[in-house]
DNA sequence: ACAAATATTTAGGTGATCCTAAATATTTTA
DNA sequence: TAAAATATTTAGGATCACCTAAATATTTGT
């Protein structure tokens, strides 16, 4: 039934999963930045996704993409070997978590499905990644969240860290250090309304933190 | 230094270095056949190979190829990827020896040096991979290898396996019900010089093989 | 509402890797 | 040693995933 999809193809699957979160459909420059092609390469690859036998984007012209189910399929398919190569990078090779994604962007498209639950498996079946991120089931559905941003807490508000959308191994350094992992109990301290900024404390220390990080933090409210 | 080659590169370098074991060129034919690729095809790569910038074969027509000192470090470092990828799925995803060569040779391409060196360490730095072929050092030379090939046993004379040369899933399997795995000692009990076949006392047990298996199997006499 | 700025698509390549069919060279065999 | 058999190369394509430049469409700002 699966013809194998091209690395390039899985990769462009996963972009625009990633690009589609918030319910928009995904554009041209987004992708071709995103994935480091020129835009008009992206038109041509979007436009052969959308037109082959079950197609697996859906595309207007200027409209942008979305994916079909069966895109989506193929994007979870990727990111569960993504994620999971992540988790066990870290736990069976001593890697830390900047530096799983770069290894994991490889591998993700050389592993069989035996080898992918030989590892979901051998961890324990995880549910997410180093950095938080869910892990789609083996069925490939991606399990529902319901984190909040950090952006979103006020003053008073206490919360544990979730989850760490980045990739930049300096932004996750950074993070590491401030003590921003899963786990992490945070308390805001204080907002300003001008900047967006927020003060948390953090192991007992106070951070002030601007919207390009706490928007990418996902945190339980207790 | 190094222009990253392409997985296709990787694998024509691997299978000249493995045809041109015994010193002859590889001809076209038989990498065309170990490639599962047409041998016009093959030309049309090791004439390019032959002709980059450094080259990495040598090669005139009709006289086969092989490999210049460039060309066999790259192919060693594929060789090194493989084999401890082998070793070392067999030894922490408990994959069995007839398992893991196809695993090996997609991820051989995809995994970074940092890879290599954390498998390589977690490992004990092996010397042999499952099937108890030498592992490149990581300064890529092949360690020498003094063994002898079963076929060269006659009647009388006691060894010990060292080293299976096979891929074929089946094989390994058959090899492995019959005891002739690194590590076992077997005795020849008898010789017929007109098939070649050698009855070989493995385990308590009389197998009679023949050319096709005994050139595959080394052993080292004791 | 319209010009300017921005985004996207079309057109026309390129390089890598593979294919088949036909031509040619080498090796084998009678 | 000359056919016949076999091996190899050349010629001409195809597909994939990119690219740049130019054309066109959409969005934004006044
Ligand atoms: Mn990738
Ligand atoms: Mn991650
Ligand atoms: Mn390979
Ligand atoms: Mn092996």
């Amino acid at each position: 039934m699966e013809t194998t999809l091209t690395i390039s193809v899985q990769d462009y699957l996963k972009a625009i999963y990633e690009l589609t979160a918030g319910g928009e459909p995904a554009n041209t420059t987004a992708l071709a930045t995103r994935l480091g092609i020129a835009p008009a390469s992206v038109t041509g690859m979007i436009q052969k996704l959308s037109r082959i036998k079950p197609p697996l984007v859906e595309y207007r012209k200027h409209q942008g993409v979305k994916l079909t189910a069966q895109g989506n399929k193929a994007a979870l398919e990727v990111i569960r070997h993504h994620r999971l190569i992540e988790a066990w990078l870290v736990q069976t090779l001593g890697y830390s978590w900047d530096e799983v994604h770069a290894e994991a962007e490889q591998l993700e498209h050389a592993i069989s499905e035996d080898f992918e639950a030989r590892i979901a498996s051998a961890l324990g079946n995880p549910e997410r990644d180093p950095h938080g991120e869910p892990i789609p089931s083996v069925n490939l559905t991606m399990p529902e969240d319901t984190l909040l941003p950090l952006a979103a807490l006020r003053k008073g508000q206490a919360a544990i860290v979730k989850r760490v959308n980045a990739e930049n191994p300096e932004l996750l350094r950074h993070l590491d250090s401030l003590g921003l992992v899963p786990g992490t109990k945070i308390e805001i301290t204080d907002y300003s309304p001008y900047d967006n900024n927020l003060t948390v404390l953090i192991d007992d220390q106070d951070f002030v933190i601007g919207l390009a990080i706490s928007t990418k933090i996902f945190v339980e409210k207790f």
